[in-house]
DNA sequence: GTCTATAATACGATAGAC
DNA sequence: GTCTATCGTATTATAGAC
C-alpha cells in the first residue's frame, strides 16, 4: 500500500468532511496532497466516485474504532455515550468547527442520486449503530429498546454535529450529551 | 411578486433539498422550473448564492409554520414532538426518501466555506429551536432544561432524517419519535 | 421585461512522454 | 510508475437582440 495513495485518501476525507462531495474538486485534492493528477488516476483508475468510496470506508473504520474505545471506557452505557459526545464536542471545537461530520455531507448529497456512495454511507451508519447497540444490550436494556436507542444515539451524533458546526458553538453537542445521559437512565 | 420568480425558488428548494448546493446547477433549476436563463438573472441579479439564500429562508418559514402547528396540536410537549416526528416520517416516506432535510445539505457544505449561506442556515435552526423551546417552557420544564431539550429535538430531527434517507427506511425517525417521547416524560 | 447566444472558467478524465 | 499537457463538457455569469 503506497504512501502517496494513503495521503490522497486522507486529503479526500478531510476536504469532503468540510465541503461535501461535489464541492471538493480533484484539483484541490491534488494540490493539498501534493500529488500530481497522473498519480490520482494511476491509483484510482475508476475516478472520483471510487476515491470517495474509499475515503468513506476509511473514515468509517476510524469512527468505529473511536466508538468501540469509547464504549469500552465506561461500565454504564449512559456514561460511555455521554463521554463520547463530550469528546466529540472537544474535537469539533479544536478543529475550528470544520471537522466532525465525516460522511454526513456525502450521505445527504448522494442519498437519492448516487447508489454506490449511498451504499457506502449506509454501511458506515449500520456499523456504528451495531457498536452502540451491543453496548446497550450488555447494559441490560431489552433488545428492542437497545436497537431503538442505538439508532437515536447515531442520529443525535449526526444532528448535533450539524448544529454545532452551523452555529460555531459546541453547546448542541454538550446539551445532547447531558440529555441523552438522562434518557439512558430512565 | 412574480409567479415565475416563486417557481424558481420552489424548484431551487426542491433540488437543493435532494442534492445540496454545489450539485444543483442553475441549468437544472431552469429546466425543471421552465424558466429561461435570462429570467433567472433578471430576478436574481446577484446569482446563485442569493437564490440559495432566498430558498433557505422560504423553506425555513415553511418548516417553522409546520412546527408551530405541530406544537399547538397537543397539550403535552411529548405528544406534540412525538407526533411531529411521526408526521415527518410519513412525509419522508411518501417523497421516496428524496425530501426531508430541507437545508441540512447546504448547512454542511457551507458551514465552513460560505459565510452568507451559513448565516441563513443558522437563523433557520434558531427559529425552529425557539418554537420548540417555547412549547417546552409552557409545558413546565425549567428554562435551562427547555433550552437543552429544544436543541436536542432539532438535532434529532436533522439526524434522524439523514439516517432515514440514507437507509431508505423510516425506522430511525419512528424510533426517535418513541424514545424522545420517553425522555420528555422523565 | 423576456429571452438566446455566448463568454469565461472549472470540472472530471485521458493521452502519451519519460 | 510518475508526471504534464490537454480534451470535452460541465459550470456560473453576461451581453445584447427583441
Amino acid at each position: 500500500m503506497s504512501n502517496k495513495r494513503d495521503e490522497i485518501i486522507a486529503t479526500t476525507c478531510r476536504l469532503m468532511e468540510m465541503q461535501g462531495y461535489h464541492a471538493t474538486g480533484l484539483n484541490q485534492i491534488l494540490e493539498e496532497s501534493g500529488a500530481p493528477k497522473g498519480s490520482l488516476y494511476y491509483y484510482f483508475p475508476e475516478g472520483k466516485e471510487a476515491l470517495a468510496i474509499e475515503a468513506i470506508e476509511h473514515t468509517s473504520r476510524l469512527i468505529a474504532a473511536n466508538l468501540r474505545a469509547g464504549m469500552a471506557a465506561h461500565d454504564h452505557p449512559a456514561d460511555a455515550i455521554t463521554d463520547f459526545l463530550q469528546t466529540l464536542a472537544h474535537y469539533v471545537q479544536t478543529s475550528g468547527f470544520q471537522a466532525g461530520g465525516p460522511i454526513t455531507a456525502i450521505a445527504l448529497e448522494a442519498a437519492s442520486t448516487n447508489e454506490a456512495l449511498n451504499a457506502a454511507c449506509r454501511d458506515a451508519y449500520q456499523d456504528w449503530q451495531a457498536i452502540v447497540e451491543a453496548k446497550l444490550n450488555e447494559g441490560g436494556y431489552t433488545a428492542v429498546r437497545a436497537r431503538r436507542l442505538a439508532s437515536l444515539v447515531i442520529a443525535v451524533i449526526e444532528g448535533a454535529i450539524i448544529l454545532s458546526r452551523t452555529q460555531r458553538n459546541v453547546a448542541p453537542l454538550l446539551d445532547a450529551a447531558t440529555e441523552i445521559g438522562v434518557l439512558l437512565r430512565c
